[in-house]
DNA sequence: TCACTAACTGAAAACGTTTTTCAATTAGCA
DNA sequence: TGCTAATTGAAAAACGTTTTCAGTTAGTGA
């Protein structure tokens, strides 16, 4: 089930968060996503339809909406934070290519058992976990093997 | 097994890399730390071993060991690389305090299946995959439980 | 409806990490 | 030993993110 603008104005008023027009676009730019986006993307597409608003909100309101579990955070190797708005309740992973930066969600990893092995023999209280698979897409596994051919063709 | 310094500047030269003076302090601050170091921790340990190594060098010289697969690299939440020279070839998965930073490594993580399982799904041809779970460690734990009294108590 | 106030705003500066640039130095090899 | 491509550190640039601060405003209640 996917939130409305409305409906997430809403969820902040809740919580005592007052529902500026920079807040609500920012909320906008990330209700109409498929994509996981950077804080800058969603500036830019912020700024099209608000010219008023600034990056310094954009990292305020990805701060709040990630304080009450709004959002999911994607944290690529190469040191770029990406959002999306959850969908369900349920936390979810991703698998994304190294080289086109496409992103799968998937839910069930099935790590309780795991969880609860290493909670015992650590003692550790565990709180959450973070699982990403890297490679390569359909489509890119097909460009490199094509290059990969090339470049023996050159040689 | 560990490697030692020698054995490590050998694999270094294998690869047509040269062993400056720098890269083997570098090196063997890694070698002798069992805990994970982020890049301005490492420079601070080699100043003390050799003066004359830069920090851009600590950079240079961790992206060799990681383009060769020498070092672990830790990804926590708060944003901050840190480095662990590898012990083994199995790769390895990270617990960490999110109070005090406390990390424990483990092996065993039994992801095969999930990865098979999502690369007939989705056609990506999977290299690697991340995973740390996050919590508290048993001392922060008890921290924790006395501070949340006291607060109650004040109140 | 209006006036009040705490919450919010953007610009600019500060921040910490990482990368690039470049002239000087040096490891490895013949 | 002398050559050369690789490597070096200082400085500057780049980058994502946070802080600061004086001005603005959403929401409340009279
Ligand atoms: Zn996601
Ligand atoms: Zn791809
Ligand atoms: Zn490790
Ligand atoms: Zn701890």
């Amino acid at each position: 089930m996917r939130l409305t603008t409305d409906k997430l104005a809403d969820i902040l008023r809740e919580h005592n968060y007052k529902v500026t027009p920079q807040r609500r676009v920012v909320v906008d730019v990330l209700v109409h996503s498929n994509e996981h986006m950077t804080p800058s993307t969603i500036y830019e597409k912020a700024r099209q339809k608000h010219p008023r608003v600034g990056l310094v909100t954009v990292y305020r309101t990805l701060d709040i909406l990630s304080g009450l579990g709004l959002i999911c955070e994607l944290h690529t190797l190469d040191n770029n934070h990406s959002y999306l708005m959850r969908e369900t309740d349920k936390p979810h992973h991703h698998l994304i290519c190294s080289e086109c930066g496409k992103v799968i969600d998937f839910t069930d990893c099935g790590l309780g058992a795991l969880e609860k092995r290493l909670s015992l023999e650590t003692g550790f209280e565990i709180e959450e976990h973070l699982l990403e698979f890297h490679g390569l897409c359909c489509h890119c596994q097909t460009i490199t093997a094509k290059r990969e051919k090339n470049e023996k063709t050159a040689t």
